[in-house]
DNA sequence: GTGAAAGCGCTAACAC
DNA sequence: GTGTTAGCGCTTTCAC
């Protein structure tokens, strides 16, 4: 049978109470009580029923994480930054895994927020905001991640994608290319709207080729990147950059087979994966946007359970900015 | 404030055990009842209270998995099949990370059963089975995940190890190898036994050569295979199989650094990543040994259900086995 | 076909 | 310095 805290104060000789604070810290108890509370429990076996303690005190000391594709390196990493986060400080992590799909998001966060966890962490994949907005109960702590929107509601955590993009389509220009072509993630992701409006942007400010045949949009899952790669090659572009880590290893691949070596058939500039080893291997023939998925997770723990301590604070907006690693700077 | 079951109760002007079963389908409801209480529950946007319900029942509906490294793509691909698995099923997945620690792993473990979860999956990274068993309460549902030990206690789902790599060795026997190296993942580990194991046994019975110098140990994290490879480059070695993933693209990576090409300048075999990139890249080079991750997961998640819902099922094992895909296949 | 009420295990206000 | 006890929101037995 379970053992209770009740059978715990019972065999000390004192009451629930002080079994309680005992355990909890949570008032004075003397010494010698203490030690006969501690040694009914070592008895007894007994731990705490974390689900009733979550129930009477209303913290469940979980977290829940919406995210888009769990076995994509670049949340893999984000998870395991969070996860890290949280347990450093007492809490555990809910995975959900919406594989980019706005049914299961909007079933996950139903779920996640009906009392399982104590706050949601969110790399939304909706097109809507106020889809989004109206899962969430009033005052449930949520930081969005990677992905926000225009209404800033909610905290979030984000990288910066104007810059790398406008960026690295200058540098193909410095180095002569004329025709740069793109390969966006979803269109309807806040990140792939400001990357590819860096885009127009940095082609139209050097001078470069605007053509919409330019701009492909792929769906950031396996084998996504292979139809545009073809469609922009057939454009004839000098110059391709790819927002996406996993698009950018099947470019990288495809290429390959193709006989196209980047940096001197073609000029590539990719979003690539933290830590995939993608980069070591194209280190010298690509330009590499390396976003700060270590960094992300934590502040996205930290904001998270900032909010679920202190949930009246304003709203928390954090801009991290990539790393830029130009190959250029590698040839001697 | 919260909206209970008592307020939908008054609204519809019914009990609270009518709002409960009318909710749950758990006893037979007038169909009128039924619509007053769907209406107040619409109107108040009334939400169970996800705690209360499981510290009432008992159940939680959630399953713990301890791994130990998320941002792996082995294991980032085997939680997204058990999450999909586990979430189609109506349970929750919630993922602690050990780093191959055995301190994290028993705190994890530890924490999540102490009725945090319903069941636990575990990818140990124990040395001593005494060491897991002793933190498990007596009858809750466990099961072993890729890596076991000999005490058949609790139900596990693993890979076959032996066959692919005593297989492997005698292949490249046959192609003329005379000194094969390997490395192994970590000693402790089920796997690696199992592995170096076969090892052993294949370089015997092909009458390659048998110095202990040719087994190296890495510990499947970031940047352990080079010190390997360097000591087994030494060894003047014509063959070396790589057991781990990870290790195995750091090894083709350093092996191009160092201008030596598997397949041509040594014979490599490697356990790949399931749909890592890497694949494709090295497909005609060497050989590979892919583990059917997705099945485990799936398996994986199907069991401990099964053990939740009815422990007294008798302890369960399965063995799955990997594919081997040689690159000889691959040239015409 | 529905209601009343006990109680899951714990915490915390209140009392002494 | 410690004990008594109400009650968190729900499910479920028992009763009608």
């Amino acid at each position: 049978m379970k053992v209770t805290i009740s059978d715990v104060a019972r065999l000390a000789g004192v009451s629930t109470a002080t079994v309680s604070h005992t355990i909890n810290s949570t008032r004075y108890v003397s010494e010698e009580t203490k030690e006969k509370v501690f040694k009914a429990i070592a008895e007894l076996g007994y731990t705490p029923d974390a689900s009733a303690r979550s129930f009477r005190t209303g913290k469940k000391k979980t977290v829940g994480f919406i995210v888009p594709d769990i076995s994509n390196k670049f949340f893999g990493t984000m998870i395991e930054s969070v996860e890290n986060y949280l347990s450093a400080h007492g809490y555990h992590l809910i995975i959900a895994n919406t594989k980019e799909n706005m049914e299961r998001e909007e079933k996950n966060i139903r779920l996640l927020s009906a009392g399982l966890v104590d706050g949601l962490l969110i790399a939304s994949t909706m097109d809507d905001f106020a889809r989004l907005d109206n899962l969430i109960p009033a005052g449930f702590p949520v930081v969005l991640v990677d992905r926000t929107f225009e209404a800033k509601k909610y905290s979030s955590i984000c990288v910066s994608n104007f810059q790398p993009i406008y960026r690295s389509i200058c540098r193909l220009a410095g180095k002569g290319a004329k025709r740069v072509g793109i390969i966006g993630g979803l269109p309807r992701l806040s990140s792939t709207e400001e990357r590819i409006s860096a885009y127009r942007q940095a082609v139209a400010d050097c001078g470069l080729a605007q053509e919409e045949a330019l701009i492909r949009y792929g769906d950031s899952m396996e084998n996504s990147a292979q139809a545009c790669l073809d469609e922009l090659l057939e454009q004839n572009c000098d110059g391709i950059v790819v927002c996406q880590g996993l698009m950018a290893s099947e470019t990288v691949i495809y290429l390959h087979k193709k006989g196209i070596q980047p940096g001197k058939d073609i000029e590539l500039v990719s979003f690539v994966d933290y830590d995939s080893n993608f980069n070591e291997l194209y280190a010298n023939q690509m330009d590499m946007i390396v976003q700060p998925v270590e960094e992300l997770g934590r502040a996205a723990g930290e904001q998270i359970l900032r909010r679920i301590e202190n949930p009246d604070e304003p709203v928390f907006e954090k801009v991290l900015t990539s790393a830029y690693r130009s190959y250029d700077a590698l040839k001697r």
